[in-house]
DNA sequence: ACGTAAACGTA
DNA sequence: CGTACGTTTACGTG
């Protein structure tokens, strides 16, 4: 670095670089483990880091707005009134980027009552008299009046904050077509919307600038007002008052009252403990290598954010040597090894192994005999490591080969950090956790050009490093929910998968075909009593016209794009205007929907004559799984019509009927135990009918008196009280008014105080600790609970009342899914788990075993938890699903 | 070819 | 203006 003859002063607008750092980079992509944003504070740090080799200041400041408050608030209330509030997400940002400059040995400066563009003002002023190069780097425009020959504006593009234009008088003057001088004048003229600041109607840049070249400054313009012709004369005279406010608002001050001076800002030396502390803490490994290789004064390494040091991997090894090279890698790692399996068309072809100091490949062809070694580790007890193992684990066991041990998946560890959106690919992951880029081959190249690159085994590599870092960062309650629940529950899942559910397919065809032939009769009908004309009865935009316009009736709700046609709706519709169409629209809807329903589980029958749908294990923000492929947690039940379908859902050959297990009413118990209301625990433990109960104490009759209308009003509210229902929900669900529905509510908060009490507490906890958390302690991220915008907060309140009553249910029947599955293996039973839909399990009964494994399930499932209310189990076994539930 | 909106199935 | 999901169809955009 060569010193320069002349020193240069670089002074930042923090908070505005900062800002526009935070909306050019992606919220999500930077988040620590522990929920705080960094995506501001890494895009500054990132330009910073550019700018230091660039410009080499010899003197430098970072300058902070205090508050938003300031003199100019003070004097003019209006200033920046307009503003939205800062983003949650960028909450917190600014004292950690604090943090991160005084380790990098930066000065940052404050000012009571002044905003950061004056401390910038004063300090270019100071250090151009001082003799000084000045560079002022700020996202302002009103800094545009500091440029002159030796002090230099960097100002972000709007592109993003990576590219900063150079502002001289020169570029200035190009752009703004008036000297930098001038440019406030311009500003108060033209009005600046964001800081709430109009201007003179009609006056733009251009013709601003125009009457600065006549008249030279704002008060050259007012001197001369009368000579100003037409209607943008009447403006000026009209508004000149707003200009002359704005230009007293936006002069900057440039002799602000500071504790340092430019040459008390004379580069510091770089804090390498604190800045590995604090970049640690802000998970940025790769800025931190950039800062540090910075005060080393070296080069830096090739930007590790856009390749990551490759992985040391080493060649194919078999027999005697795979063996050794697998003995010490467990040896020096006893947290486990990774695994990346590769298959093609659902077969292994290559498995990558990783261990601390180097990984492996190896190719895989069945049948072979020098991988023995490996498939002795694989089968021994030794942990893995993998990403998104599900699949992986499949394919092992489809290739014969046995897995043991714990299968630690970085996917899933991910997910309980945030399970709002877990990592896709393990690139994600890798990128997330260490802040490195994945090395990955070509995707555009079909067959790769150079062999030599076992991406398995570079990808296990990664995956141990991003395994290792994922599970470390969990928080300890977390990581419990890592370790006993959801890592022992990914056998257990690949093991259902596997196994599937045999369909009777005949009879699903059956049903099909009959709906089939009932849906031709609906169209006809409908077509006739819609004038005859046919149309696409599935399409809302032809509906509607049919609807609206032919048949003239009254419009429904709104929606996006028209009015809609849902069963709410038309159901709305047969009451006001009744007409034959609806009925026959109805039906073919109803039909339809189930038919869809047949076929698409039809299309999805294996050879076997099972279907295998894919449980994901990160498919929910609250803890559930998911399931796809097709979806078997959304099989009809409640119409007859519909239940048809489970009938379809039979017992495979080798074994002898279906067992259906569900938790009742598992949510209501949970909302109980965590409440204490000591009323709703008690007639829990009596073992009362619940909703009843609650009927007779709402509406102050005996239990015996009470009807059946009330039992399903008390019942609806009991189950919408757990999703944050309102009163006008209420009112709506029960086709009541809207004071009956608020007094219902009213009733029954009275009776059972406890529950109001919790659910109210639930949302300031959460709003305090900024995360909700289940019984076992999964927790769940809500930033939005202080969001500004009303309705994202009150999205977030509901679903924050909602989750650890949802998330503790999902972790209660996780937990009896390992138990059951355990007991199973222990006893040498046959009969297998097959299905899981969030409070239900089904499993396949072998012969003689029906008694003993109804008796286990019960067994595992109430004791799943230690509630003071009983988890009550109901169990039905039949020939069929619909059969088997009851 | 792909994404979005509307609709609707489950707990 | 009730939480959590997945799938299909229509229809718009490339």
């Amino acid at each position: 670095m060569s010193a320069t003859a002349q020193p240069t002063l670089m002074v930042i607008d923090g908070h505005s670089l900062a800002f526009r750092a935070f909306f050019a980079l992606p919220v999500d992509s930077f988040v620590t483990a522990d929920g705080q944003h960094t995506n501001g504070i890494h895009g500054f740090i990132s330009m910073l880091i550019n700018l230091l080799k660039e410009e080499k200041p010899t003197h430098l400041a970072v300058a902070f707005d205090i508050s938003r408050h300031s003199f100019r608030t003070r004097e003019y209330p209006e200033y920046k009134a307009t503003r939205d509030a800062t983003p949650p997400e960028f909450k917190g940002q600014i004292p950690l980027l604090q943090d991160a400059l005084h380790a990098m040995g930066i000065q940052t400066i404050t000012k009571e009552d002044y905003e950061a563009d004056d401390i910038l003002a004063t300090l270019a002023t100071e250090g151009r008299e001082a003799g000084y190069r000045v560079l002022v780097v700020s996202g302002d425009r009103d800094s545009i009046q500091m440029v002159n020959d030796e002090v230099t504006l960097l100002y972000p593009s709007t592109q993003g904050v990576s590219k900063l234009t150079r502002y001289d008088p020169e570029k200035v003057f190009e752009r703004y077509a008036v000297r930098p001088e001038q440019y406030p004048d311009v500003a108060a003229l033209v009005g600046e919307k964001s800081d709430n600041l109009p201007g003179v109607p009609k006056v733009g840049e251009k013709t601003a600038a125009k009457w600065l070249a006549k008249w030279d400054s704002l008060q050259g313009i007012l001197d001369h007002e009368d000579e100003i012709p037409g209607k943008v004369g009447e403006s000026f005279r009209e508004h000149k008052g707003e200009a002359i406010r704005n230009r007293k608002l936006n002069r900057l001050v440039t002799d602000v009252e500071l504790p340092v001076g430019p040459k008390d800002l004379e580069r510091g030396q770089i804090d390498v403990a604190k800045v590995r502390e604090v970049f640690t803490r802000l998970q940025f490994r790769t800025l931190q290598e950039r800062v540090l290789a910075l005060a080393a004064d070296a080069p830096e390494q090739s930007g590790a954010d856009e390749a990551a040091e490759a992985a040391p991997v080493r060649g194919e090894l078999l027999d005697e040597e795979l063996e050794l090279w697998i003995a010490r890698a467990v040896e020096a790692a006893p947290d486990g090894l990774a695994l990346t399996v590769r298959q093609s068309d659902g077969a292994v072809t290559e498995i990558g192994v990783a261990g601390e100091t180097e990984a492996t490949a190896l190719g895989w062809l069945p049948e072979r005999a020098d991988y023995a070694p490996f498939e002795s580790w694989l089968a021994s007890d030794a942990p893995k490591l993998l990403f998104d193992a599900k699949p992986q684990v499949e394919a092992l066991r489809r290739a014969g080969l046995e897995i043991g041990g714990e299968l630690r998946d970085a996917q899933v560890a991910a997910w309980l950090h945030r399970p709002q959106n877990p990592p896709k690919r393990l690139a994600e992951l890798v990128q997330q956790q260490l802040d490195e880029a994945l090395p990955e081959g070509d995707p555009n190249e079909l067959v790769p050009l150079d062999e030599s690159v076992s991406y398995a085994a570079s990808d296990a590599w990664f995956t141990r490093r991003a395994t290792l870092a994922a599970i470390e960062r969990l928080a300890e309650p977390v990581r419990g929910v890592f370790d006993d629940i959801e890592t022992p529950l990914v056998p257990v899942l690949a093991r259902m998968e596997l196994q599937g559910v045999t369909i009777d397919r005949a009879f699903l065809q059956g049903l099909a075909d009959d709906l089939s032939e009932r849906i031709r009769c609906y169209e006809a009908e409908a077509f006739e009593a819609a004038g005859g004309e046919p149309f696409n009865l599935g399409s809302p935009k032809q509906l509607q016209t049919v609807l609206f316009e032919r048949l003239e009736m009254p419009k429904t709700r709104k929606t996006k794009t028209g009015f809609s046609t849902d069963a709410e709706s038309l159901a709305e519709l047969e009451r006001s205007t009744p007409h034959p169409f609806l009925g026959a629209l109805r039906r073919h809807r109803d039909a339809v929907k189930l038919r869809q329903i047949m076929e698409t589980l039809l299309k999805s029958i294996g050879d076997d004559s099972r279907i295998h749908t894919t449980y994901v294990q990160v498919g929910s923000a609250s803890g559930r799984l998911s399931s796809t492929d097709p979806n078997l947690q959304n099989i009809p039940i409640r119409s007859s019509e519909g239940r048809q379908i489970r009938r379809a859902f039979v017992h495979g050959p080798d074994f002898v009927e279906l067992l259906t297990a569900d938790y009742s009413q598992i949510e209501m118990r949970i909302m109980a135990h965590l409440s204490g209301d000591q009323e709703l625990i008690a007639a829990f433990n009596r073992g009362e009918d619940l909703h009843r109960f609650v009927g007779s104490r709402v509406f102050g009759v005996e239990p015996a008196d009470v009807t059946s209308d009330m039992r399903s009003k008390v019942k609806a509210m009991s189950y919408g009280l757990a999703y944050g229902l309102s009163a006008f929900g209420l009112s709506k669900q029960l086709q009541i008014d809207v004071a009956e529905a608020k007094r219902l509510m009213i009733e029954y908060f009275e009776r059972f105080g406890k529950v109001r009490d919790y659910l109210r507490d639930v949302v300031a906890q959460a709003r305090e600790d900024g995360y909700t958390q289940t019984i076992f302690g999964r927790r769940r991220p809500f930033p939005d609970l202080s969001s500004p915008n009303r309705i994202a907060r009150e999205n977030a309140e509901r679903a924050a009342l909602n989750s650890p009553i949802q998330g503790s249910a999902a972790d209660i029947i996780k937990r009896a899914m390992i138990a059951i599955d355990r007991r199973i293996a222990d006893e040498g039973l046959d009969s297998r788990m097959l299905l899981q839909v969030h409070d239900e399990l089904v499993l396949e009964v072998a012969a003689g075993e029906g008694d003993r494994l109804e008796a286990l399930v019960r067994e595992e499932m109430s004791g799943a938890a230690d509630l003071s209310v009983p988890l009550d189990v109901q169990v039905g076994r039949g020939p069929n699903w619909d059969e088997a539930g009851h």
